[in-house]
DNA sequence: TATTGTTATACTCTATAACTATA
DNA sequence: TATAGTTATAGAGTATAACAATA
């Protein structure tokens, strides 16, 4: 088995085990992802975030509705251009987003207890150089795409 | 970002460019995964087959079908058990899966290609290290399932 | 009665595209 | 006229479960 292969299958792994993680906060991991994003830029139009997460407007929208019927996210209009809809972090969004955290933070020691920290080191630095070779950007990957919300 | 979101990253990544390449075939990953099994393991039965690739039968009964009407998989039954249906590879089955051997190399290739020859061999090993301590086994990942047939 | 393979059905998910409002 | 957001709809893909043949 090759690397492309190996990577495709530790990654499958990798996002299966997460999503279970993430359910035990009545997460998926896209819903993740979003809280995630509006943490690190708040205020973006609906259509910037949907073209991150690779999503259509048309599907972004109702994934939107179940975050914000939850109480986790809200819509602002933008009073500059009434068009666009901004969007926030509510104080549960946060408060979840610091539970997700530890959660994270478990979930890749988990992965990667087989390996020595100087290992560990050695095969974050290798993943990084390949990412960084595709123009693979931080944030939400396309595989996330598939990942239905509830 | 750790080690487990870029391996779903690169993952999937490298899962995609591969549905890419074999699409120059006409095949779908799964495809592509059922003609491997079936060079290793000829004359499994459609049960088990499905098993391993983590599909219900009665989905994997219609993608044999069109395996089957393009002439690359063969169904035979076992005259000891006449419940079972065995499958084998056509001859042109043999010689898909010969175009397809160039095919993944090349993937392989282009994936690593900003990796040096030591580097390639450290990454290789700290993944299958995982991926034993996973208990994954070499074959089709589950994360085939999702990708469509035609 | 249990198991393999098959078929049918009902359901979910999705994208396309029409529509509204703002610009 | 163009763009953000929304809604409606039709189509594809799926799993569940009923079914037939064989054991």
């Amino acid at each position: 088995m090759g690397v492309a292969f190996l990577l495709a299958q530790l990654g499958s792994h990798a996002a299966g085990l997460f999503a279970e993680r993430v359910a035990a906060l009545d997460l998926t991991p896209p819903q993740a992802g979003l809280l995630r994003m509006l943490k690190g830029s708040p205020g973006c139009s609906q259509r910037e975030l949907a073209d991150r997460l690779g999503m259509p407007p048309s599907r972004f929208v109702p994934f939107v509705d179940t975050m914000e019927e939850r109480g986790l996210v809200e819509r602002r209009r933008n009073p500059d251009d009434r068009r666009l809809h901004a969007l926030y972090l509510t104080e549960a969004g946060e408060s979840l987003l610091d539970e997700l955290r530890p959660l994270a933070m478990a979930h890749e020691a988990d992965l990667t207890s087989t390996l020595s920290p100087e290992e560990y080191r050695q095969l974050k630095g290798l993943l990084q150089r390949m990412a960084a070779d595709k123009n693979l950007t931080p944030g939400v990957h396309p595989g996330f795409r598939s990942v239905r919300p509830r």
